[in-house]
DNA sequence: ATAAAATGATCTATGTATAGCTCATATAGA
DNA sequence: TCTATATGAGCTATACATAGATCATTTTAT
């Protein structure tokens, strides 16, 4: 069977993203606990890709901070080297989420802006 | 100017990945965390989405848990709508971050494993 | 010193996440 | 009630992240 997968384009065009100091921080203190529990626990990076389904090169990115990762990966290798994310255990977490469920039931179901200015003009 | 995109080739397969009670328990939390600081600062998906540099569609992804998000997206609106990644603020980011540097100058720079058994036959 | 193993870096093919629409529905405010 | 608007959901094209391989280098343990 034969699957059509190509044709001619035009030159394609990157996008650039820009990201805020503190994700940029955030993300590179997420990948160095990672790192650093992996280390502690003598794991390789063969083992720990192995055991969350990932390539080695995709766990050398999330351990660099890089910001492309997908979110799945990085709290899955997370959890597998043990580093808390919330500083929650499992137990807590579950918790710490039904209450902001309860919170969402209780908001507006929609954010509406003031149509227009207030009328001070009398 | 005319660029090659596409050629033939063979019915792709997809790949299903999974994942973790916890990584998706966490991911939920923190969608959920977004979505109601959203809502209590009177914010539209439209304006955060506007402000991360992020298409409304992506934002409801990231709202709802959506692990295949990338990371760097779901952080950037995380701060933008005022959660709090490990429960630290600015400074006390970066002053871990260079903490947890230090930390793993002193820890080996390669994991080994134990090449053998330990020698107990004789 | 030597060798085996771990890590770092780079490349390609391809599966897929994303932007940018459209349309339908729900909802807050007048 | 009425209406503007926010939200939800689905679509397509494409830019890009990932898997998987290879090779070079570093590093640990013997």
């Amino acid at each position: 069977m034969v699957y059509i997968r190509y044709i001619l384009g035009t030159m394609p065009k990157s996008i650039t993203r820009t990201y805020s100091r503190y994700s940029l921080d955030a993300t590179a203190l997420l990948g160095g606990l990672i790192r650093t529990a992996r280390k502690e626990r003598k794991l390789t990076t063969q083992e720990v890709a192995d055991r969350a389904g990932i390539s080695r090169g995709l766990l050398q990115r999330i351990e660099k901070g890089d910001l492309k990762c997908e979110i799945g990966a990085v709290f899955e290798v997370a959890t597998i080297v043990g580093v808390k994310l919330f500083e929650a255990d499992e137990t807590t977490l579950s918790r710490h989420l039904s209450q902001t469920r309860d919170k969402l039931k209780l908001l507006p179901k929609s954010v509406r802006k003031k149509s227009r200015a207030v009328r001070d003009d009398f």
